[in-house]
DNA sequence: ATGCGTTATTTGTTATAACAGTGTAAGCCG
DNA sequence: CGGCTTACACTGTTATAACAAATAACGCAT
């Protein structure tokens, strides 16, 4: 998701479809997928500060993309500046953590049920598949690749919702959740059950918007409890200290 | 809303609470907020052009800061930028508008609910009383007024929802749909029967999250009709043009 | 009058320098 | 050795200049 809009309108039957116009990226636009792929893998630590000059010189580029990038990052939530105006990852208090988990509640839902409506039988192999290695990764003991898999079953389940702002605005709590992420499966698998993922497989082949609903919202309501309790356990370490 | 966190955390008994930091606000934070407020008073129209050099010069400050309000408004995708790299104000599809809509029931259908078991009687009053002002500018004929105050109502519904970043997401969407409001009223009032804001408010009043947000997504669904048929028409005209 | 080529202006982009703070470390005096 | 002051280094912020690309304007030739 480049910020440049880049219509090739090539309409009507041009022969000429092949010279698609070359994308030029900014590096305001590089550096902010940069910072963005390292907040979702979870390279970037809550509290940690971003210096402009030193995060500049490390990118090769000069100060002023570079603050561009923060402060689209700062506009979606995803860095916080504090009275200096220095960027840092922001640390997720319990209330926000549960009302992200709230809203993507709403919002996933409400694209998983658009999805079973809406998306192709590749795709729900994909998903399919998506799970089954998220699922070996587990139990090889791969928490990493594993936290990784589940965040693209979920975005990818929300493309198939073909709701492209309802997307961005999930894609864009996944960011902020990011620095969290590595916490996910602190307390283990959180499912004895059969695992929410796949009744949301089953709802999509069986093109059952509700019961896919349903399935990832389970799925969201139980599935963080990993990163809740690390969260809770933060906060009042927090209020000790202060 | 400002970039800066200005962290006032005078915990405890704190005899100097009086001492609020004085907010020095940004060149391109003002900005920032200037064009926001420009595009939810509808004084931007969907295809304007926005040029950097001669915004910032009607803004008195240099091109850095306007560039970042322009870059911070684009990723908000309250603004667009083209080929060229040119601000815009896009204009809107019926497909994204209706897909707003449909975040909109779920999102402040949710806050409406909260806001039942939240809201004091005098964040109440001050929504009845909206109500009323709103219906009175609407019979006098001021339909400018009677979309702001529209505005106000549903984004101070929200507020009372206490959910911060709930309410950030909302009210970016209505940014977005800032520069369409002024055809919200096009087809007439379109409620007929009793206008589901007194119901919300009903809700409120009773303390019945359900009754609130049923009320509010009633309200939702079906009073946008006008902006709905403007932008058929003019998605319809455009298809024509091609 | 119309189409084409050239020039001039304006566009966004990026780097850099100047600025005003703020924190830090060193140095000096007691 | 401890506390104060002074310098220095580094912070974000902003304006400006240089750049390349694209549009607009103009003049010329047909």
């Amino acid at each position: 998701m480049s910020t440049r809009s880049l219509k090739n309108d090539v309409s009507g039957g041009d022969s000429h479809a092949w010279a698609i116009p070359i994308a030029k990226e900014n590096l305001g636009d590089r550096a902010y997928l940069a910072l963005r792929a390292a907040l979702m893998s979870g390279q970037l630590k809550p509290g940690e500060k971003l210096r402009l000059r030193p995060m500049s010189k490390r990118f090769g580029i000069s100060a002023t993309p570079m603050r561009e990038a923060f402060l689209r990052m700062v506009s979606l939530d995803a860095l916080a500046l504090d009275a200096r105006g220095t960027a840092m990852v922001p640390e997720l208090t319990l209330a926000e953590l549960m009302e992200i988990r709230n809203i993507r509640i709403d919002l996933e839902g409400r694209a998983a049920a658009a999805a079973a409506t809406n998306a192709t039988t590749a795709q729900i192999d994909v998903l399919d598949e998506m799970h089954s290695r998220l699922s070996r990764a587990f139990e090889a003991g791969d928490h990493a690749q594993a936290i990784d898999l589940n965040t693209q079953f979920h975005l990818l389940l929300c493309r198939a919702g073909e709701m492209p702002i309802l997307l961005e605005i999930v894609e864009n709590l996944w960011v902020r959740c990011g620095p969290l992420l590595s916490h996910l499966y602190d307390g283990g698998n959180p499912f004895r059950e059969v695992h929410p993922h796949l009744t949301v497989i089953e709802g999509l082949r069986a093109r059952d918007p509700e019961a896919t609903r349903a399935a990832i919202c389970h799925d969201i309501e139980h599935g963080g409890q990993g990163l809740l309790h690390h969260v809770k356990n933060a906060d009042t370490r927090r209020e000790l200290e202060e």
